[in-house]
DNA sequence: GAACCGTGGTC
DNA sequence: TGACCAAGGTT
């Protein structure tokens, strides 16, 4: 396999990027870069690792966190059982192997929040340990080198992938050879546009050689979205507003937002007062002022679409409905972790009251 | 095994 | 503009 091996080496002692998480071998640092990177670009992630890095130097300190503010820390980085994981195994390390991160492979993956890919490269990266990591990236550049067509989102096809960057990872120092491979197909062997011309790689690439570079490598699943409506109602008293934090099993559990209806389609404001949830969350509407419907507006998930409006309530007395709901003056909303989309309205909405 | 979980960049 | 996809994992 060097033939393979050998270039893909090369290029990445020339090519490699100087990023934070390799000047280290701390597993716990690693680990969190890890965490932070999974379905995230470096540009995203990278802000966020030097922030978690800074303000939880070791396991302990992470683990001695609140959630609330691991949480706050991660906000607008989705994904958020990343987030609630990697508190969970922190304080589990903490407990059970007494702050230090485990050593062995098995140990590793059965940890909460990490699984084949994740344990692979931190037994690699901080261990020397021989597991190869088969990410999105290898993936592609290996279906493409070795023009491979199984489907890489089945079990069958995995299995094939995982056999083959085994093979390719036999002797070789495992923590470099991973990151070359993941860092080749991120800089090199792009899923759009890839620079085949000064490829290394092109005289032996199966895709280049035969035109199938934009057939390889092959998925067989489709995303499906659903579409949501979501009526935020922004109540208003004095210097006050209302919040709750989000429970269940739907998208940004434990997370904070404004109390909110959620409809079939995107209804009439006339509508929407009649509902009895309304009359739930404000008991008396002759005490609510409506001040502002907002347009409605699209949040693209990556399997909803959230149809979104904020309508402001401004409320003439003290309300009996919000027993639910936590009070909070509308300065500290700030302090709490929210979705993307109230992150933006706050940032425009509540600046200046 | 399929469905679900966020956000941002790209073309 | 919509579809793809980015250092995936859990249920």
């Amino acid at each position: 396999m060097d033939f393979f091996n050998s270039p893909v080496h090369s290029w990445y002692s020339l090519y490699k990027r100087d990023l934070p998480w390799r000047n280290t071998r701390n597993p716990y640092l690693i680990w969190l870069s890890e965490i932070i990177l999974q379905q995230t670009r470096i540009d995203q992630g990278m802000a966020y690792y030097s922030r978690f890095a800074a303000e939880f130097p070791t396991i302990s300190d992470l683990a001695d966190a609140p959630e609330d503010q691991i949480l706050k820390l991660w906000q607008g980085l989705g994904y958020y059982s990343r987030a609630r994981n990697l508190h969970f195994t922190a304080k589990f390390i903490q407990q059970n192997y007494n702050g230090i991160f485990p050593d062995n492979y098995n140990t590793i993956r059965s940890l909460k929040g990490i699984g084949e890919y994740t344990a692979a490269a931190i037994a690699s990266i901080s261990f020397n340990l021989e597991y190869p990591t088969v990410d999105g990236n290898v993936y592609r550049v290996l279906s493409r080198f070795f023009g491979i067509a199984d489907p890489i989102d089945t079990s069958s096809g995995k299995k094939t992938f995982n056999n083959l960057a085994i093979e390719l990872i036999k002797g070789v120092d495992p923590g470099m050879h991973n990151q070359a491979i993941m860092e080749f197909g991120a800089l090199q062997c792009t899923p759009k546009g890839p620079n085949c011309n000064q490829c290394p790689l092109k005289e032996r690439c199966f895709a280049f050689l035969n035109q199938k570079i934009t057939e390889l490598p092959v998925k067989q699943n489709k995303t499906k979205q659903r579409d949501r409506h979501f009526n935020y109602l922004v109540l208003s008293h004095r210097n006050h507003t209302w919040i709750r934090k989000r429970e269940g099993k739907d998208i940004w559990k434990n997370l904070f937002e404004f109390p909110f209806i959620e409809t079939e389609d995107e209804i009439s404001i006339e509508k929407l007062t009649t509902l009895t949830e309304f009359d739930r969350i404000i008991s008396t509407t002759d005490q609510a002022i409506i001040e502002n419907v907002s347009d409605w507006k699209i949040h693209i998930l990556s399997h909803q679409r959230i149809h979104y409006r904020f309508v402001r309530i401004q409320l003439t007395d003290k309300i009996n409905g919000t027993e639910d709901f936590i009070r909070v003056n509308k300065e500290d909303i700030f302090n709490f972790a929210v979705p993307k989309l109230l992150e933006t309205y706050l940032n425009e909405y509540m600046k200046n009251v």
